[in-house]
DNA sequence: TAATAAATGCGACTATGTTGCAATAATTAT
DNA sequence: ATAATTATTGCAACATAGTCGCATTTATTA
């Protein structure tokens, strides 16, 4: 299965790359202009998560939101390991700075992180 | 708006009591044998939430689940403000103890919290 | 016991996401 | 260059989660 350089895969790629905020597909479709086709998207934004390219969050509307979080490549970062805001007025979600933090609970294994936090950014205050 | 007591609403309501998961909609259906429709359990539930008798979480699987936690009654825990866990093998979610914390970002307004830990509980290990 | 309005069941609908399959196109080998 | 290989794509179909309108039922109240 070795990955493939496609035009799609470029067009989703610098999308997301310039977003400051984490994407969903419908988002990415709009700005693609339909040039991409949703079913394609979908399997280039997993194929993104498998290699590590980008990091998926499911906010608390039910979306699976994407993001190519320059952050979270840090090695002080735990991938994965940070909180998402998603803001009610503007329906962004967006990567924050700061790490979740939890107490190991006993015989419990953790191997991933979802956590949303929601109201409204600043931009909307 | 008065509410009314019904079978259905009691029916759920003990399902949910006597769980010690946070449940979703299906499993919920499941264990009344098919005496109550999808929608009417969805309504319940919903108004269950309103009422401030249940809270729900969203989990990484895009699915709502819901509780009727004892512990965030404690008016030292904020309701809704504790992690959830999702074990991968038993499919279930749970609410843990622990609180979420987090430093307010400026300029920016958190009205509700939506984490999740996603890995495998202290029966399936 | 009758009037009222909340709750229900059913069907239809929306949205998000996945999958099978044939056609296309990026790699790789010749 | 050209052909062979196989990842990727588009399309249609499907699956699942959740909501909504509307006629009917039923809990409350007058």
């Amino acid at each position: 299965m070795k990955r493939r350089n496609t035009e799609s895969k470029e067009l989703v790629l610098s999308i997301l790359s310039n977003s400051t905020k984490a994407m969903s597909q419908d988002a990415i479709e709009r700005k693609t202009e339909g040039k991409i086709d949703r079913a394609t998207i979908y399997r280039i934004l997993n194929r993104f998560c498998e290699d590590g390219i980008a990091h998926k969050v499911v906010a608390d509307d039910g979306k699976r939101y994407f993001a190519i979080c320059v952050k979270c490549d840090d090695p002080s970062n735990l991938p994965n390991n940070h909180f998402h805001f998603r803001c009610t007025e503007c329906e962004t979600i967006e990567c924050m700075p700061e790490i979740v933090k939890y107490s190991q609970p006993e015989n419990y294994t953790i191997k991933k992180v979802n956590c949303v936090l929601i109201g409204v950014c600043s931009e909307c205050a």
